[in-house]
RNA sequence: GCCAGAGUGGUGGAAUGGCAGACACAGUGGACUUAAAAUCCACAGGCGGGUGAAAUCGUCGUGGGGGUUCGAGUCCCCCCUCUGGCACCA
């Protein structure tokens, strides 16, 4: 087995069966004398491709602080699982028959496989499994948790159903009106839906973002997702009759400059209100909105809608009656359903007005200054012929019943306007959310069904505690109806229920939970996998909670981030979870891109028309010369590649320190097989300097000594930083230094580089460890320190500039002052020449670094 | 349209306001070899001048334009491009 070639399909065998049997990474609760550090990754969905160069990422980052924690003394929870539930598995089993439980399995142990063939250093007794009843269990349990606190209740809503997908799909899941998955259309359809009262959480979801270690860029999504905004509602009576309308606006000081009302087609208040000499035209424009899907109401927004309901509305601060219209501009799940139109301040309402003619009432003479710099004519706003979204004057705002904010600022004349309001008991400050409720039913069959009953008297009713998990049911026949009714449907005795005692019949609910259920809480699980009494015991919890760094894709910075936030609170309200928030520190990986190219159309040509020449990469079929240009990996520009041929080709110590050397883990890296190859090669230099170099006990000379303790200082910053590729820098700069054929290594060197390489490359950190003579693993050895005192030099090379332009380089002493520097800098022909005859007017000194010389 | 983030050699990238391009990839030249692979050594931003060839030298250069500073890839203002997110949210 000793040989001295770098054989690393051996050497990484050798190593991942010892860690295996060895149980090198098992964790124990309650480490005595040890920090704890919790390092999660965001598990896979094993799909049927297998794992992609996407994942290691992630995960070899997470890995390799893991492995320097541990030798740095902390007690590492560093587990991994499988997020099993979901759409494509089942998909998979209507086309084929087979059932997704057999088709999960299957892609879960290939993905366990290509995993551990990476060498992460997870402790893998503590695996979880989302489709495991073991697991569901409680989910299920949470799900009633929910319930009892009134977070959890069935509504009749309109959906986005998917005719294709056969279920409907959460906002989040949907783009642009199609599906997120499959890019199938959606369409709006009314629907019984298990809805999550997440919008009772907004506030606190919003307001504890501000503590978190996470990007600001993922934060501000979610502020932007929960959408806060403060203003007030604000009452019109109908002219006429008893009824009134209640609006939301941000803007209440612009009330006197409200010509006239907007409701959602959908307000419950139209029918009512509408004159029969509109009935005909209002009632064929609500059935084209409620036909229109989202996207057609979007998509069209260049043009504005409406009709007249023929009522009137009495605007609260002048008395005057203002026509009230309907028009799909204006949203019924957000606000009160009604507006308020401002149409000489506010754009939309101006396109509307100016479509349908109605007035514009200037209340705001803008600011001069701004309006030249917005090109926008002061005296067209005036008169109503442009809108004014700017700063300005308040006009026209003056009533005779003691209320006067002309000349006012903007916060002045809100809160006087609000109060005037609130004193008549017409209007009160208000603060809306663009979070919806969170639509948590799914018609599918691959998912958690709901321990839920809907007895014959039409009451609902829990499955009890004790007889959780409600297993999913066998089910010959998946395939969605396409009625809307879910596969469950067909789960025959499985649906009946009878009351034990009560003999009270009823039927099972047959919607199941969404994918986003089982992740919303398996961090909390780790900690106690096999836990059959509770999700987790509360000690342990107390333990390892928060997670002390999260590292995953951004694509989940809304949905699983916001869902999982939202059941944290509302099981640290139940007393389950000592943190309000469950992830301290947040990274994103950035994608890696494939390789492609594209033609000078700009079009990208799949890697198999492509040819390489010395000269360049060309087009097979016409020839045409292309331009390299990273790309998303896609099986349609087949230019995925597979961690498996890499690992096979250059072996997983390879795979993982090229991941890490693209780039920065944040970035959107291009992936270059070549560059494997760069660190393959550093890896077998590294191999033969510490098995072929001799081994020596003499004491390093100095300037080794300084490139060892730069190393040392390099790459523990570098990690504590998490930039891994600037600690491989350092480590391939060690090896340029100390390799070289039958140059002596002295061992204090190779034994510190050893232990500094193992968290990157841990099957080659170990082989060399016991080369170097160990018997044990070095996962727990510690970390190399350094001693500032090695990295001084004597000498530097300090620059010399005048007029910050270079004009020589002496070597001077480190430690001297401003004067010698000066001295020393002086004395070079260059700089006199340079300085000829000018005057010197100052002089910078940068120690160690330059010395600038100002003259004139 | 709005909100983030990013623009540096042929490529990936590096650089507490202090010699831009560390470290790699690709490339070129050389050594070893019957040959190739592997390995090792050297060169390597553009332009110009220079030379047998070099060194040396000059000059331009971090998306574009301004500014602050002795000194700007880095700080400030404006603009352009790309990526991601949101998008009639009153």
């Amino acid at each position: 087995m000793t040989t001295n070639e770098y054989d690393f399909t051996a050497i990484e065998k050798k190593w991942q069966t010892y860690w295996e049997t060895n149980k090198t990474f098992k964790v124990n609760d309650f480490e005595a004398g040890k920090p704890k550090f919790y390092c999660l990754d965001m598990f896979p969905y094993p799909s049927g491709s297998g794992l992609h160069v996407g994942h290691p990422e992630g995960y070899t980052a997470t890995d390799i602080l893991c492995r320097y924690k541990r030798m740095r003394g902390f007690n590492v929870l560093h587990p991994m699982g499988w997020d099993a539930f979901g759409l494509p598995a089942e998909q998979y089993a209507v086309e084929t028959g087979t059932h997704p439980a057999i088709t999960t399995e299957r892609n879960i142990n290939r993905f366990r496989q290509q995993i551990k063939a990476l060498g992460f250093s997870y402790d893998w007794d503590r695996e979880v499994n989302t489709t495991d009843p073991g697991y569901y269990k409680w989910t299920q349990w949470i799900f009633t948790q929910l319930y009892k606190k009134g977070l959890a209740y069935m509504a009749e809503v309109p959906v986005n159903w998917c005719p294709a997908l056969g279920t409907v799909l959460a906002n989040e899941e949907v783009i642009d009106g199609r599906s997120e998955r499959g890019n199938h259309p959606v369409i709006r359809r009314p629907m019984r839906q298990w809805m999550l009262r997440i919008t009772e959480y907004a506030e606190r979801l919003l307001a504890d973002l501000d503590g978190l270690d996470w990007p600001e860029g993922i934060k501000e999504m979610q502020r932007n997702w929960i959408g806060k905004s403060e203003g007030a509602e604000v009452d019109f009576t109908i002219a006429g009759c008893d009824e009134k309308v209640t609006v939301y606006t941000t803007r209440p000081d612009t009330l006197f400059g409200a010509t006239y009302m907007v409701l959602a087609p959908e307000h419950p208040l139209v029918t009512r209100i509408t004159t029969d000499a509109q009935r005909t035209d209002v009632d064929r424009y609500r059935e084209e909105a409620a036909r229109k899907s989202d996207m057609d109401r979007t998509e069209l927004n260049t043009e504005k809608t409406g009709v007249f309901t023929g009522a009137y509305a009495v605007n609260p601060v002048t008395g005057g009656e203002i026509p009230i219209w309907i028009a799909d501009y204006v949203l019924i799940s957000y606000g009160t359903g009604a507006i308020m139109a401002v149409p000489a301040h506010d754009t939309r309402d101006f396109e509307f007005a100016q479509t349908f003619k109605l007035p514009i009432v200037c209340i705001i003479e803008p600011d001069a200054d701004e309006a030249a710099a917005e090109g926008v004519s002061v005296d067209d706003v005036l008169a109503g012929r442009a809108c004014w979204t700017g700063n300005g004057r308040m006009i026209g705002s003056a009533n005779s019943e003691g209320l006067d904010i002309n000349g006012m600022a903007v916060a002045d004349s809100m809160r006087v306007t609000t109060e005037w309001l609130a004193a008549r008991g017409v209007g009160k400050a208000a603060v809306k959310y663009k979070l919806r409720d969170w639509l948590f039913s799914r018609q599918r069959y691959w998912g958690e069904p709901f321990p839920v009953i809907h007895m014959e008297d039409g009451s609902i009713r829990l499955v009890d505690d004790n007889d959780l998990p409600l297993l999913l049911p066998e089910l010959e026949d998946y395939k969605p109806t396409g009625t809307g009714e879910p596969p469950l449907a067909k789960a025959g005795a499985w649906l009946d229920y009878t009351d034990p005692v009560t003999g009270a019949k009823g039927r099972r609910e047959t919607n199941t939970m969404p994918q986003w259920a089982g992740s919303c809480w398996y961090y909390l699980r780790y900690i106690d996998p096999r836990n059959e009494r509770a999700a987790f015991d509360t000690a342990k919890e107390k333990y390892w909670m928060p997670v002390d760094l999260y590292v995953g894709g951004a694509e989940h910075a809304v949905l699983h981030l916001l869902y999982s936030r939202f059941w944290h609170k509302v099981l640290f309200d139940l007393g389950y979870v000592s943190t309000p928030e469950p992830f301290q520190k947040l990274v994103n990986q950035g994608m890696i891109l494939g390789l492609s190219y594209k033609d000078a159309r700009g079009a990208l040509v799949p890697m198999e028309k492509v040819e390489q020449r010395t000269e360049g990469a060309f087009h097979t079929e016409t020839g045409e010369k292309l331009v390299e240009f990273p790309a998303k990996m896609s099986k349609s520009l087949k230019n995925v590649v597979n961690p498996d041929d890499v690992i096979r080709e250059y072996g997983a110590d390879s795979m993982r320190l090229y991941e890490m050397f693209m780039g920065p883990l944040e970035a959107v890296k291009p992936w270059n097989t070549k560059g494997v190859e760069g660190v393959f090669r550093f890896l077998k230099r590294a191999f033969r300097m510490v098995v072929e170099q001799p081994i020596t006990d003499d004491p390093l000379d100095a300037e080794q000594r300084r490139l060892l303790h730069a190393t040392i200082k390099k790459v523990t910053d570098d990690l504590d930083a998490m930039s891994f590729n600037t600690a491989i820098s350092q480590m391939m700069i060690f090896v340029n230094g100390f390799s070289g054929n039958a140059k002596p290594l002295p061992r204090e060197a190779a034994e510190t580089f050893v232990l500094l390489l193992s968290p990157f490359a841990p099957h080659l950190g170990e082989e060399l460890w016991e080369r170097l003579g160990h018997d044990k693993t070095l996962a727990y050895e510690p970390w190399p320190e350094y001693d500032e005192e090695y990295l001084k030099v004597d000498e530097v090379e300090i620059l010399v500039q005048v007029l910050g332009k270079p004009k020589a380089r002496v070597m001077m002493p480190s430690s001297a002052d401003e004067e010698t520097m000066q001295r020393l800098a002086l004395e070079q022909d260059a700089v006199r020449e340079a300085l000829d005859g000018k005057t010197i007017r100052k002089v910078i000194c940068v120690p160690n670094r330059l010395i600038n010389i100002v003259a004139n």
